[in-house]
DNA sequence: GACTTTTAAATGTCAGACAAATAAAATCTC
DNA sequence: GAGATTTTATTTGTCTGACATTTAAAAGTC
């Protein structure tokens, strides 16, 4: 683990490649402790602060976990699928807020994922998620409930379709697609007769996974697609030509 | 932006949430220069260094660049697909070699999300990322080949297939979930055989992408997952009972 | 006016210090 | 001696102040 100390520039940012790449190649395994900072000073040859900028770098990525005092120090840090979740969240909304993709590329992209998932939920799914679906479905219908909540009660409901494939990979790389659109997806307005409509189909796939019948939940989801690209659309439309 | 007072320990992520939040809101856009390291530091009654760890994990998720000298500064940064990819494909690789995953859990996750690229792939894909592919399988059927280069040049392979389906956000998602599974495809010992196969399929899929038909490179990378599974499947039991 | 030099502002780095937390060792009490 | 208490050493968290380096803009020079 060494440095290139003809490099002078962000000493910080190489200390914490060094180790970055040391615990991918897995030279350092998880829960196994860093040296101390002062001892990482000595060993980089550079000063506290610096080692402890790279450290705090790496604490960013998960990558490692600090504890305080006598035989605390930095430990290699096992990545949580919910510590991976976040993190994905987060740069995926920023990917989406800041470099400007259209909605219909991200609506395709999430239903494109969404329907990967469909099959395996098909066969899977407990009924447990389909209580929580049938559940979020009740909850959509409430009179009186608000735009933001009714986004996050078909974000919940989508998860719980999504969970039912069994595969925390899947869970995982879904999660940042499903949620990063909530920004998106709050900038549509949902009348009552389009939720109406939503509900309907998420009666249709919820009836179509408890009849474990994949090939009508993908139909239904890309009617839902398509759905949701209308309104969108006609969002889009408000803006061009307002009253 | 403020941080809670009361709440004396790590400062530095406080600082850091506070900004991130700031960003993902959109009180800061993209481009926008933060307060100087000095002015920061007095704003949040905080030193110097602790703000600098503060930006220095800000950075390590590519929220911020830093330039030096006379206007220089912290900049909101404007995340780029290859730094989402790059950020990703370190979680992914992370995640799986972390949590034990299983072979079958992460090469069925990849399967199911490279089936769903297939068909937009089927439709969109361009001449020249169907050279691509072509010339990938070419290089695959070199005699002296090592098992690394035939891996590398499989998830070449792979990523012109997803790439065709241009969308940018679904390119990413399964950059994870292809490029992660590199080291545990690694562990497989390509033999002569089992290459011969393998580039016969990626042959039926580039074929099928040719001609536009999505059903059958649905049907090949089916084909392929069983495939790629049996040879995992193959090495386990030589590790249950080795020669 | 074009080129060079100076200057100021900002980040990058360092050294040394103290505070706070924490576990282990030492001490005390019964 | 066992258990409770205190002390101590280690380590991270934070602060202060300083200097180095980079860089753009201002000032100066021809």
């Amino acid at each position: 683990m060494k440095i290139d100390p003809r490099k002078p520039a962000d000493l910080s940012a190489q200390i914490a490649q060094a180790i970055r790449d040391a615990i991918i190649s897995g030279q350092l395994i998880v829960d196994e402790r860093l040296p101390s900072e002062a001892e990482l000073s000595d060993q980089f040859q550079v000063s506290r602060p610096t080692v402890r900028e790279a450290l705090k770098r790496l604490a960013a990525q998960s990558l490692i976990r600090t504890q305080r005092g006598a035989s605390g120090g930095a430990f290699v840090n096992r990545i949580s699928f919910e510590d991976a979740y976040s993190q994905q969240i987060t740069t995926s909304t920023l990917l989406l807020s800041m470099n400007a993709v259209s909605f219909d590329t991200a609506c395709e992209a999430r239903f494109a994922l969404e329907r990967a998932c469909a099959p395996l939920s098909a066969q899977r799914r407990t009924s447990d998620q389909l209580a929580t679906m049938r559940a979020e479905i009740f909850r959509q219908a409430q009179p009186g409930l608000s735009d933001e909540a009714f986004c996050a009660s078909d974000v919940a409901f989508h998860r719980a379709l999504v969970d039912g494939a069994d595969n925390p990979v899947l869970s995982y790389q879904l999660a940042g697609a499903v949620e990063a659109m909530q920004p998106l997806m709050n900038m549509i307005t949902f009348t009552a007769r389009s939720r109406e409509e939503i509900i309907a189909l998420h009666n249709q796939i919820a009836d179509a996974l408890e009849q474990r019948d994949a090939a009508k939940v993908d139909a239904t989801l890309v009617e839902l697609e398509a759905y949701t690209r209308k309104l969108a659309e006609d969002v889009a439309q408000q803006f061009r030509k307002p009253a």
